[in-house]
DNA sequence: TTTTTTAGTGAACAGGTGTTGACAAAAAAT
DNA sequence: ATTTTTTGTCAACACCTGTTCACTAAAAAA
């Protein structure tokens, strides 16, 4: 054979290099900037890439941000449909959602910056796709509701109000956590008990609410 | 008369260019991008000036957000305390306080969303700056909240609670609320129906809870 | 008035940016 | 074994970046 298998290994890599891109810019967000600041050059450099080589795997970075955008999600919504299912409406149930939904927040660190990030920092696209993924919890998690005995009396709308608020709160309480540092235990559990007080509180109005008639 | 206020004006210019950066900066955050991703030079074009200028008035860029960010909470904490001394503590309170809280975010729209891009998107002294701030508007709920005399035999853990379940579901309506175009009157109108009844709800909750004796 | 301080300009730098095009090795298809 | 497709490399481009320096008009101080 003419040619020999060359041994400088110029080009050996294999398909993997795509996750290596996705990783990379994971990374960074991670540990230096918002998304949106990221530059190709940057990420393939971490990937250990040369530059060009980005265009062979995505157009541009945003639509790297979207791939990275969907993997967080997908993963999201797997969760909770786990959460869901293993559930029994038994007296501690609130703990055990609290409880499992921010092991995960914790297990996926990562994942949950970007996404946090992006939320306000990020472009109109990126902007609307997590707000569009956000409001598709709450329509779940208002007709879980809507399940339970003592609350389907509710107007759809007040379950959608009382779903909004739920969100809202693990929302903010989500970002609270991923401000503290990763090994900070202490922080992360008064986050958990903080959210368990709090979604006891709004559970304890939901009981005692009455829909008003339509006011303006 | 000496010289007339030349026309051809070179460089004319008054100690108003400090304030031009500013608000081209803050322009560009609302229209384009979050701040971390703004530069020198584009700040100094939209100003109307050369780019060294920029020196005479801000070390660097992050120099020129810290002001930015001060400026913003300056005008909000004084509405706030309008707010406070304006409220009789009667039965639509709550409405009255919402209503004027939302009034303000419309009409200081651009601050309010260089906040809320900051809050994640920024750099970690400004993201410690913002919540330091927002941490000391809970504490003054709290604060305040303790004057009722059907509070005030909560813990002060509790309060801090319940003050910062409030915050944050504030802090999440006013994202959703600068989500919306500026001239969508019915959604604005609609968001704050939303946060009126969420309150609401949160108030019922505080008269129905029970401190629990200490968990783990 | 004269002097000093402030606040603008313009040219130039070293370096980072996205993107192109031509090329070649490895992997897959034939 | 041969061809084709995929996936990497390298060189080059035009542009934008932050920052420096020397220069000067205007405003303030003397």
């Amino acid at each position: 054979m003419t040619k020999e298998t060359s041994s400088k290994t110029r080009k050996p890599k294999r398909g993997q290099t795509r996750e290596a891109l996705m990783a990379a810019a994971l990374d960074l967000v991670v540990k230096k900037a918002p998304f949106s600041s990221l530059s190709l050059r940057e990420v393939t450099k971490r990937a250990g890439v040369v530059p060009t080589a980005f265009y062979r795997h995505f157009p541009d970075m945003s639509a790297l941000g979207l791939t990275l955008l969907d993997e967080s999600f997908r993963t999201l919504r797997q969760m909770m449909r786990q959460v869901r299912q293993d559930q029994v409406p038994g007296e501690n149930m609130l703990r055990g959602s609290v409880e499992t939904y921010f092991n995960y927040v914790r297990e996926n660190r990562a994942h949950f910056l970007f996404v946090a990030k992006e939320l306000f920092g990020g472009t109109p696209t990126m902007r609307n796709a997590i707000r569009r993924e956000i409001r598709m919890f709450t329509n779940e998690l208002a007709m879980d509701m809507a399940r339970f005995p003592f609350l389907n009396h509710f107007s759809s709308e007040d379950l959608q109000m009382m779903a909004a608020l739920v969100v809202n709160n693990v929302t903010a309480l989500t970002q609270e956590m991923l401000e503290l540092e990763e090994n900070d235990e202490f922080g992360q559990q008064q986050v958990l008990v903080a959210a368990e007080k709090q979604l006891r509180l709004v559970f304890l109005g939901v009981t005692q609410w009455k829909s008003s008639p339509v006011t303006t």
